[in-house]
DNA sequence: GTCTATATGCAGATAGAC
DNA sequence: GTCTATCTGCATATAGAC
């Protein structure tokens, strides 16, 4: 019993310093031994948790995503008018990238890695788009909003969310000058700057 | 000078190849061999005209991006409106991007590998935001926008054009159940939904 | 300039003792 | 479960002949 607390603590342990060497480097430039120094073990104690590195990645992946999914299926299937809910989304997804900021660089990979794998894992979780999608069609028929698709506005809504984390060391330097302070400031600021942009560009007042 | 222009092809035929296969591979994935076997040569000659894999992926990415640059930086800093600007930013962007729609990768890998090197390479190539800053600033102050920052709307911008290309393998799954055909047509309609969506959220009328 | 053959080095993975 | 030591394979890079 002491034993398999041990392991299970190692284990744990490793997961936690691999999501680390992730954070850093990403799945690409992580290195097997850097996870072991982290972790306090070697690197073959690590292949006896996790079979391989891309198993290793995959849970954490998979880890972080749990988590954070069942906060946006929520959001996205509530009954509020969509543009009550734009806020609460932005919100929700933006502070989750604050505490987890590589996590688009981790999806981004992913997607281009097994798009179908992680397709499948946000449809198990619940994750699916054809419910929100007729009730945006239908505030848009009953011309509670501009027209729009629902894909468009999907698509402009996460890229204005993302791409301040995707892009962020090439905006920070050409946008503030290197500040990452006032980047931060600025990364704050979007919540209520993306929920007014939408809100704006899609009533009429 | 016959044997000069028999290199110099050859060194072109390298920058082609490579060219293709970091579209189809990505830098990280893309293979020397692979490479060499594109352009009919072998490894060894691809060293000789090319020291490393990162010179040779540097010459290709900044060969790339030098032809894209001076388009936007002619519209950038045009006497129009901003407003005006937007649809021919986009649709400049945007086309750029439908022959090219591996550059967000590629930029992407760049903003994590060197951004100093890259901001420097955009400031060189007359791509700075200073001028646009201060236009944007006075059409607010003029009651012409809507108020907004130049960082956000610029943001704003930028996601809203790239995010399909960059999550195009999941995007084309969720939002249009695998349909290559239909996401094709969905990025076209973009140029005119993102123009509309930006006029849209910074007039009132 | 172009080739064949080989070196170098690294990182993931495994063997086997304890 | 945990370790030391080693293997394997691959990809970049180089040496040297032609």
């Amino acid at each position: 019993m002491i034993k398999a607390m041990g392991s299970d603590s190692t284990k744990t342990k490793i997961l936690q310093s691999a999501h680390q060497v992730f954070i850093r480097k990403g799945m690409d430039g992580a290195r097997m031994q850097e996870i072991a120094d982290e972790a306090g073990i070697n690197k073959a104690l690590l292949h006896y948790y996790f079979h391989s590195k891309d198993q290793l990645f995959n849970e954490v992946f998979y880890g972080i995503l749990s988590q954070m999914i069942p906060g946006l299926v929520a959001l996205f299937s509530g009954e509020k008018p969509f543009l009550e809910k734009v806020e609460a989304i932005v919100t929700e997804y933006d502070s989750y990238l604050s505490r987890n900021p590589i996590l688009p660089q981790f999806i981004f990979r992913e997607i281009n890695r097994d798009p179908e794998q992680l397709s499948k894992f946000m449809s198990d979780q619940g994750l699916d788009f054809d419910r929100i999608q007729e009730r945006i069609d239908n505030e848009v028929a009953q011309g509670h909003l501009r027209p729009i698709t629902f894909q468009h506005l999907f698509a402009n809504l996460i890229g204005m969310i993302v791409i301040p984390y995707i892009g962020r060391p090439l905006f920070q330097l050409k946008l503030f000058k290197g500040d990452a302070e006032k980047y931060d400031q600025f990364l704050r600021e979007r919540r209520v700057v993306i929920s007014n942009f939408i809100r704006q560009a899609l009533t009429k007042d």
